[in-house]
DNA sequence: CTTGACTCTGTACCTGAGTACGGAGTGTAC
DNA sequence: GTACACTCCGTACTCAGGTACAGAGTCAAG
């Protein structure tokens, strides 16, 4: 007795998707689109639910989908090179951290001095963005 | 005895930017274009290239072209409202920071799994992306 | 057996920040 | 005085990750 067949409606919202969505990714390539039987809808195995899943949760990782399609492709084939591919994400969302924080220095800096000054005319932040020769 | 008149591609070159850039950012509104001569190309004054340097500098900081236009028309105005922005945007870039931090974690405790593992069948990494109901 | 919800298919649209291109006009250096 | 670089103008395209829509078909409940 098998749950109601998965068409492309449930799957989706039993991945939290939408159903747009899940044509997207056939589109990519990143899922399967089974065969359409000869009159009706399309029926999806339950591993197109793992495999949705597994896509989202990658992206919360930080991976975009054509990085996701690689490592789909990499497969359980070799664990090592799943581990570089994370490995090089890990380092690039550091180099993220590091850029937001270098973003977030200045802005304190600027904030700082714009509630030192007196708050009337030329205030500092608008000054410093808008010298044509910054220290 | 003036340098060369500033034409647009002088502008852009002297700010850095695309030729298209100067024209796409005219397209926004966040640069005027200047009057076209009966004859000839359009001549810039400095204060847009004082601009566009304040646009890329903004932009640096994490501010979306719509958020500069909004500064821009601040102008100098009040201090306290571009401080506000700064203020908004430290904010963002503090939730983002967190986001980021989030991913790294995550990924170091899958890497750290997949290190532990033996590095035959079953990667730790795509088991745990994969799996329906993880815990 | 009808109504309403769903699916199928293809195409178009969205955001953000530009980049590319084509054809005509213009400026300037040799 | 001509070759070459530049400008002008409008439109279209790029990337990523979807979303929206139209028109036709199909399924399931009452």
């Amino acid at each position: 007795m098998q749950p109601a067949t998965l068409t492309i409606g449930r799957l989706a919202r039993a991945a939290g998707v939408n159903v747009e969505t899940v044509r997207y990714y056939q589109r990519l390539g990143l899922v399967d689109e089974p065969p359409k039987p000869e009159s009706g809808f399309r029926h999806y195995p339950a591993d197109t639910l793992d495999r949705i899943v597994f896509i989202k949760r990658a992206q919360q990782l930080g991976f975009r989908l054509e990085e996701i399609r690689e490592l789909l492709e990499l497969g359980d084939g070799h664990c090592a090179d799943v581990r570089n591919r994370a490995e090089e994400k890990r380092r690039q969302i550091e180099a993220q951290i590091r850029d937001l924080r270098a973003m977030r220095a200045t802005l304190d800096k600027l904030i700082a001095a714009c509630r030192a000054g007196r708050g009337d005319a030329h205030c500092p932040i608008v000054e410093t963005l808008a010298r044509r020769r910054p220290r």
